[in-house]
Formats: structure tokens, sequence, C-alpha cells
DNA sequence: TAGATTGTTAATCGATTAACAATC
DNA sequence: TAGATTGTTAATCGATTAACAATC
């Protein structure tokens, strides 16, 4: 157990998982690692070795256990209890963090927002909103591992040295700054402005008539 | 001219861009690969290695000039036009995109918006909102390129259709459907879910005493 | 049994890094 | 000139794919 795994090895993981609940749901018992392979677009080679790495094993010639995959791909991806996180700053992508439906059905739950704006304040929400200044002893208490940033630009360095402060161990950034992670903190920076600039590259690069990288995600 | 360029690739020249921007302001005339492999945490050969591949030369020993790099990255990238984009879905996230402030700074401008809720269609906006009938007719007639999908799921692969339909070339999907991409339009799919379990893996994986792959965004 | 599929090893591919000649 | 830095070529590294023996 314990593999190295880099980013987009677990992303497959989920898109594994994923795909295995869809095949679940239209009743599917086993799958091939061919079937997996078309559905996300890889080689079935792909499948088996990343199976092979984390010791999700099939039958020759019987394929895998679609119940037992995703049973075992739970267990690896910490599906099994909800995970809590929190959301700091609460204007309008924070806001519709803290409300988007899809976390529910992942077992991720808002656990509380922060923001230093008393006028969203607000601790008897349904998802409670506390003070920036409670960000902290809140983190402690709930034992809170994973945060949101979506703060102002200006605000994102100051919430990131409270966040390593208390321990916070993995942060997902909705700022154009670009964070940097460390060895007790994993960074995921989503920069949204950037995402935007890298499809014009492609697309006028398509323009160009040489129709390169048409990849996506 | 016309590299193939691989999203990071392309995602380091907005790097190199925005950290120059940085410098100019600080007063930098001319920078070294040392430099910017530093501010951007990679190794100075990358740096003149990417560089090369876009024609960007400096002077044996005497570095880069930032102003001319700059101008040329703003031409690669495509960041001396203001480029139009459209939001499909105006619910939370996508409010939160038409409003965002970050883009006017990058010279990207939301034109329109797209919904199918008559309460928040209103044409007279600051940036107008559109039926979804409308949406076809829109961007033929504003020759829009890209467009940010911020629907509920279920309504990810038909307004996909649609897109594709009028001749859009590049998508954002914020929605938890994996959207794949074609030789004519380039897909970028953001889900955030799985961001958030891809970081709880890793910090579970870090708990198991192993801690591996720190690495950021 | 014959056919099909896994699990793993070897080959390939692409991207990053190291090294160094050119040269300012 | 001596020292420093680019630009490019070669070496390395990691990840993906192909191939195939094992076997159900």
């Amino acid at each position: 157990m314990s593999v190295t795994s880099s980013r987009e090895m677990v992303q497959r993981l989920s898109n594994y998982r994923s795909v295995l609940c869809k095949l679940k749901a239209l009743g599917f018992v086993k799958v091939f690692s061919d079937n997996l392979g078309d559905a996300l677009g890889i080689s079935s080679s792909q499948v088996r070795k990343d199976f092979s790495l984390f010791d999700l094993t099939g039958n020759k010639k019987g394929g895998y256990q679609v119940d037992d995959l995703i049973g075992k791909l739970n267990v690896i991806l910490g599906k099994n209890t909800i995970q809590k996180i929190i959301v700091v700053g609460c204007g309008k992508i924070g806001t519709a963090m803290m409300n988007y439906n899809g976390f529910s059905r992942e077992s991720i739950k808002v656990a509380a927002g922060f923001d230093t704006d008393p006028t969203v304040i607000n601790p008897r929400g349904l998802i409670p909103i506390y003070d920036l200044s409670d960000l902290q002893a809140f983190i402690k208490k709930e034992q809170v591992k994973i945060a949101i940033i979506t703060t102002p630009e200006s605000g994102a360095t100051r919430v990131q040295d409270l966040l390593l402060e208390s321990g916070i161990q993995g942060i997902l950034n909705f700022t154009p700054v670009k964070l940097k992670g460390s060895e007790s903190c994993v960074v995921h920076n989503v920069n949204i402005e950037q995402e935007i600039e890298n499809l014009f590259y492609f697309v006028n690069e398509m323009k160009d008539g040489s129709p390169k990288n048409p990849n996506s995600e």
C-alpha cells in the first residue's frame, strides 16, 4: 500500500469510481479494463496498470467486479467518511461554494464560512459564517483539514498563513495569487483568468491552421 | 512559429508573463533565466528551453529584456485584444463568473449571460442575460469563440451541443459532467468536487506517514 | 480445449534537466 | 581577458503504451 501517486493518477482513480458508479446503476456486475478505458478515453493498459499499483485485482478472463472495485476505491479515496471543509471568503464565489449541491453527493460537508465583512457574518445560518478572527480556533476545535480560499486577491497570502498556522493540510485556492504548497500542506490553484487565457491560446492556434492539442481537461 | 504546445507549456507562458509584469512594476529592465526559474519554482533550463521554442531571445551574458518579453508574450497569448466570452447558466457560480473582477485586468470581457429561468433574464443589465433560445444567434452575430458552462449538471451536455453547433471553439466547464473536446473545440473541465476529493487523498496519504507529492497546482 | 482477459515486464514516448560550446 | 549567461544538444526521468506469458 501507500503508492507514490501523481495528481493525474488520483484524478483517474476518481474517474474510475465515477464511471463504475454509473455502470452499477445500469446493472453491470463485472467490467473489463477495455470498457473502462473506452469510457474514459484511455488505454486498457493504463487501467490495468493503475489497478495493479493499488492492488485492485480482477479475474483473468472474468474482468473486475464492479461492487468490489467501488468498495476498494471508496477506501482509497476516503469516500466512506464525511469530509469536513471550510470556505474562507464569502463573496460571490465563496457563497456559491458554500451552497454547492455537488458536495453532499460526494460526502463533502462545508462546516463553516469565514469573512471579515460584518454584514455577511451569520453564526446562526444553516452553514454558519464567522468572523475571520474565529478561524484558527474553529479549525483546531473541529479538526478541519481542508479549506477553500475565495477571498479577494489581496487577502490570499494572509489567509494562507493563518491556515498553515492552524494546521490545515490541503487548500483549494480560487484567487489569482499562485500559492505554494509545502511538506505539510498540499495546494491546488484554480486560476480562472488563466484557464480562459489558456483556452484563447489554443483557439487562436487553431485559427493559424495548426489544429494541435485538442485535448480535454 | 506555431509550436506544438502542451497545456502545461501555455500555463508556464502565462506564468512568465505574470511574473514579468510584477518585475516590471518593480523597475526591472532585464532578467535572467535563473531569476524567472526561482520565481516560478522551475529550473532555468526549462525557462530557456521554453523561450527558445517560442523565439523569445535574450543576450548571452545580458539576460532578457523585460519589456521585450512581455510584448512578445502578449502577442503569443493574444493579450492585445479584448477577448469576448459568454456565460451559460446564471446561477450562483455563473453570476459570480459574470461579475468576476479579475477578467477585466486580463482583457477578458463577458459579453452576455444565458439562462432558461425567466426570473433571471434581463437583456438590459450591465451584462445582459438572455434566454437560452437566443444563444446560437448571439454567438454567430458576435462571433464569440469561448463559453463558460455553469449550468446544473443536467444541462451540461445539451448546452455543449448547442455551443458546438454555433461554432464555439473553447469551453470552460464547471459542471461535474466530464465534457469531451474535439478537433474544433477545446474543453477544459474544472471539477470542484473532484479537486476536493483529490486533496483529501493527499491529506490522508500524508497521515499514513508517507509525505509524498506535496506539489502545487 | 480454444479464446479472452488479466497482470506485469519491456519498449516507447514526451517532457524535464544537465551540460557545455558559443559569445557577450 | 575572465566571468557569466544564453541557446541547444544530449542525458535523464517518469509516465504511457505495447506485448505477452499466465490462466481462467
